[in-house]
This record gives structure tokens, C-alpha cells and sequence, in this order.
DNA sequence: CCTCGCTATTAAGCGTCGCTAGCTACCGGT
DNA sequence: ACCGGTAGCTAGCGACGCTTAATAGCGAGG
């Protein structure tokens, strides 16, 4: 929807798909079903495999390919050992960031609570 | 520093500068030294300069122009009612984005407690 | 005097990210 | 034969933060 929420997601819509492979293995149209149940209902179709391609350059995922009864067959992604430490990594600049944010937010309350 | 607090920052930094301005209202050189002592050591100097010029084309700010007793002269801003409404917005934004999130860093971490 | 350093702002160019839009391809049902 | 659901890929775009350098005013020290 709000462009706002697109740019939010920059930087953090990695540590979000890593996120849910670090619970289980997954495939593109899958991760993104998923995504649009939880609520994320603003991504776009096409994000999520640009973002797959890249973690799995940089070599944060293990692929392979899993053929599928109904429709061309599936890349199911595993997250890897590199890829848990970048998930480590995501979670612990996110904590940093949002603590902030989150005093910010208290303070700037205090003064607009119409917020 | 990292990148993954760059990109992070991106969607967020302009709330960030909105708030603080909603406190009151301040100078760019003046933002940057805050947020610095407030931890956000890592937003580079010309980063605020760009941003400010950007909420500023976008109506959420008024500038006035301060003569300084050291130095060139201040362009002060303070936000407006547009400019509230944007910080709204943003406060919104964050507060879902953050609780999707906060969920998924749950169940992330009842499998992987060592992260 | 002239340079150094602090204050204060501006601008050009770069890389990354998510989005848009369109495409390929496999399969089953009508 | 066609269409809709499944599944994935890609080029081009705009937005954002970062880097770097330039400009400018002012006070202190060589």
C-alpha cells in the first residue's frame, strides 16, 4: 500500500524471509502465501524472488530444486550456517534500531498523544 | 557503520528527524550532533542535510533562518500540521511493521535460542 | 597575515533495495 | 484449444542513505 511501508521494508524484508526459513524450508510462492497470511499483504510478488536470488548469492541459503505436482518445479530454500549468523546479525541491529525508535517514540507521545 | 544499519535505516530515519522535531524545533548541524549522542553514531553528516531538504520540498517542515554567532547562519526548522500528520502516518507504520516482526523474532527464537 | 579548526550547509554521483510489469513454463479442467 | 492456478525470472524505475568535495563564516595560533 503506503509508500511508507515500502521503504520501511528495505532492510528488513531479508531478515524477515531468513526469519522464516530459519523455521522451515521454503519456496518462493510459498514464502510469499505465507507472507500475505501473517498480514504483509503489501508485498509484491516479484520482491521476494529478487531477494531469494540474492541471499542465495551471497550465499546465505542451500537450494534445491523439488519438482512440483501442479506447475513447474519448485526452488525449496534452506538457510545455512552463514545464513544463521546474518539472521543473528539482522536481529541484533533490529533490536539496536527499534529500542531508539521506541524512545523516540514515549517522548514524542508525551507531547502528541493525538498520534 | 554496517550496511545492514544503512539499509535499515531507510523508511525509518525521516520519522526519526520528524520526531525529534516535534520535540522542538532545530538546525541540521544541531540533529545530527543529537542523534549522535543519543546512539545513532552511525547517520552520516550529509545524510540530515539531504533528508531536511526532502521533508522540507514535501511541506512538513517551515525553515527560518537564524544568523549564529560562530559560523554561517542556521536554517531552523519546525515541523507543521503536515508535517504531523506524516509523523502520525509514520508511527503507524512502524508500530505494525515492528509487531509482525516482534512476532516472527518469538518463534524464531524458541527454535534458535543460541543466536 | 595566513592557516587551521569548528560551525553550517549544499550538491553530485554511487550502490542497494523494493516495486512494476511483463514474460516463460507446467499442469488440469472445461 | 483455452484458461486459470502454480511457480519462477528479469529489466527498468524511483527512493533512500552514503561518500566526497566544495563553499562560507568565524576565532585562535603560528
Amino acid at each position: 500500500m503506503g509508500n511508507q511501508m515500502t521503504e520501511m521494508l528495505k532492510g528488513t524484508l531479508e531478515g524477515i524471509v531468513l526469519a522464516i526459513l530459519a523455521r522451515r524450508s521454503a519456496y518462493g510462492y510459498e514464502i510469499t502465501a505465507w507472507l500475505r497470511d501473517r498480514g504483509f499483504s503489501d508485498i509484491a510478488e516479484g520482491t521476494i524472488y529478487a531477494l531469494l536470488v540474492r541471499v542465495e548469492q551471497r550465499g546465505f541459503v542451500d537450494v534445491e530444486k523439488v519438482p512440483s505436482e501442479k506447475g513447474p518445479p519448485r526452488k525449496v530454500y534452506s538457510i545455512n550456517a552463514k545464513g544463521r549468523d546474518q539472521l543473528a546479525e539482522f536481529w541484533r541491529t533490529w533490536t539496536v534500531l527499534a529500542e531508539r525508535i521506541e524512545q523516540l517514540h514515549h517522548t514524542d507521545n508525551q507531547q502528541d498523544q493525538g498520534a
